[in-house]
DNA sequence: ATAGGGTTAG
């Protein structure tokens, strides 16, 4: 991981004949000590309705230096923050040292939601170098302390902006300061999430070995996921008994997270037997654990044995929660028995929880597949009565419904509502339009419809040309 | 303050 360039060396000093020394640069504008004398009695009387009026005459530097000089005093600089962190004057450096600010007095949610707001604002800042920057130069002064860099990193990685939040780890390493297992943990998810190599993950797992840091059993509750999710289950297994060599116990969600994964490989009684080995460990399922199973049930096609796992709900006294009558729901549909997941959406109503965005787009995929597209609609209708409003997903399934049978009119005009709406056809969205031309015979419709691909930004895969190839046969 | 479950295409 070097970046070294041929370093070229400049001269020190340069030659008598060169130019004069550059003139410092301009000092910033001083702070107006007595706008920012006037917000603090303000301040201190909680008048904070009071504050609005001077809220033009504040200036960057008068805000920083407001923050710097009543920066202990909690009741006092927590409401200043919050009022002035959306306005014009505040700032790069403002931001920075109501981080070191929030942070030490451990307020990480409005932390975190203006170092997200710092990261969307500065998108040139690619690698973060801007900002560790200004965190640093802020650091001693706000008598900050290394959880601020966690925070950024965790923010950073909440956006998936992975660069960022790798290189922030570096920053701070070289600059000696200690990255927490947070910041780690923050940004393995964040490279799994985003998709990025696996071996990126492992690599920065050994690097928080190397750097002192240990793993807990988020690390490896990360780590598990991802290497399941890229099919390596060996590098899996081999982290799920090393984290117990190392002393650090499995919990529930490692056991969740291993039994989901192979459900979703397809291997339900691989997922079976890990349930077993939770209660030889002493670990109680809970309400996942079960949605889990059931899941990996219906995607076997395995629906008949749901009621035995309900009634070990009941017994264990686990309440079954809106995913598990989701799941229930989709898995009947799957299967064809539209009156069972009717019946089970009924019961979710009786039983205090309302079916969902998710609930409805499972019924109207179902009524797709059934060719039934004048119910699918209905349910559309019901959900707007619910106040519930489609979403890509559900766009999506109905733009698929429609193409299959070749209404292409009626897609289009889903397509456009879609949009309206705000969401973003998917890779998925466009080739259910492009199969849709290969059912009404509109071959010049098709090859439009994966130029709309590239249009949009989105490149097509491999489902984009194989439909397409099916047509050239 | 960080980890786990439910909806879409060939």
């Amino acid at each position: 991981m070097s970046f070294l360039k041929p370093y070229r060396k400049t001269p020190r000093f340069s030659t008598l004949s060169s130019h004069p020394p550059p003139p410092p640069p301009p000092a910033p504008p001083a702070p107006d000590i007595n706008l920012v004398g006037k917000a603090i009695s303000i301040l201190k009387r909680h008048q904070l309705y009071n504050l609005d009026s001077l809220s033009s005459q504040f200036t960057p530097q008068s805000a920083s230096y407001l923050l710097h000089h009543s920066q202990f005093d909690k009741t006092l600089i927590l409401p200043f923050i919050n009022w002035a962190r959306r306005r014009p004057f505040f700032d790069l450096k403002c931001s920075c040292i109501s981080l070191h600010i929030l942070t030490r007095f451990k307020v990480y949610k409005t932390a975190q939601s203006i170092a997200e707001d710092v990261a969307i604002k500065t998108p040139e800042d690619e690698h973060g170098d801007l900002v560790f920057k200004l965190i640093k130069s802020t650091y001693s002064d706000c008598n900050s302390s290394s959880s601020v860099i966690d925070l950024l990193v965790k923010s950073y990685s909440n956006l998936k902006l992975v660069k960022r939040g790798l290189n922030t780890i570096h920053l701070a390493i070289s600059h000696g300061f200690m990255p927490g297992v947070l910041s780690y943990n923050s940004v393995l998810d964040a490279i799994i999430r985003s998709n990025e190599p696996i071996e990126l993950a492992e690599e920065m797992y050994f690097h928080m070995i190397k750097s002192g840091i240990s793993p807990n059993v988020f690390t490896y509750n990360i780590l598990i996921r991802g290497f399941f999710g890229v099919r390596e289950l060996e590098k899996g297994l081999e982290l799920f008994s090393e984290m117990q060599k190392n002393g650090c116990l499995p919990n529930v969600v490692t056991y969740n997270t291993l039994m989901d994964a192979y459900c979703k490989l397809g291997r339900l009684d691989d997922a079976l037997k890990v349930f077993d080995k939770m209660s030889v460990r002493d670990l109680e399922p809970n309400v996942i654990s079960y949605n889990v199973i059931l899941n990996g049930l219906g995607r076997e096609g395995r629906m008949k044995e749901t009621g035995g796992i309900l009634e070990e709900m009941k017994r264990k006294r686990i309440v079954p929660d809106e995913v598990t009558y989701n799941t229930l729901v989709n898995g009947y549909c799957k299967e064809g028995n539209f009156h069972q997941a009717l019946v089970l959406h009924d019961e979710m109503t009786s039983n205090g929880l309302s079916p969902n965005v998710i609930t409805y787009t499972s019924l109207i995929n179902s009524m797709c597949k059934a060719r039934n597209l004048h119910r699918a609609m209905g349910f559309v209708e019901q959900m707007r009565d619910r106040k519930l409003f489609p979403n890509a997903r559900t766009y999506t399934t109905l733009i698929d419904g429609f193409s299959q049978q070749g209404f292409m009119e009626e897609a289009y005009k889903l397509l456009d509502e879609m949009k309206r709406n705000g969401f973003s056809p998917s890779i998925v969205t466009y080739n259910a339009l492009i199969h849709g031309h290969t059912v009404d015979g509109k071959i010049e419709d098709a090859l439009g419809a994966l130029d709309h691909i590239t249009e949009s930004g989105l490149s097509p895969d491999v489902v984009s040309y194989s439909t397409d190839y099916h047509w050239f046969l």
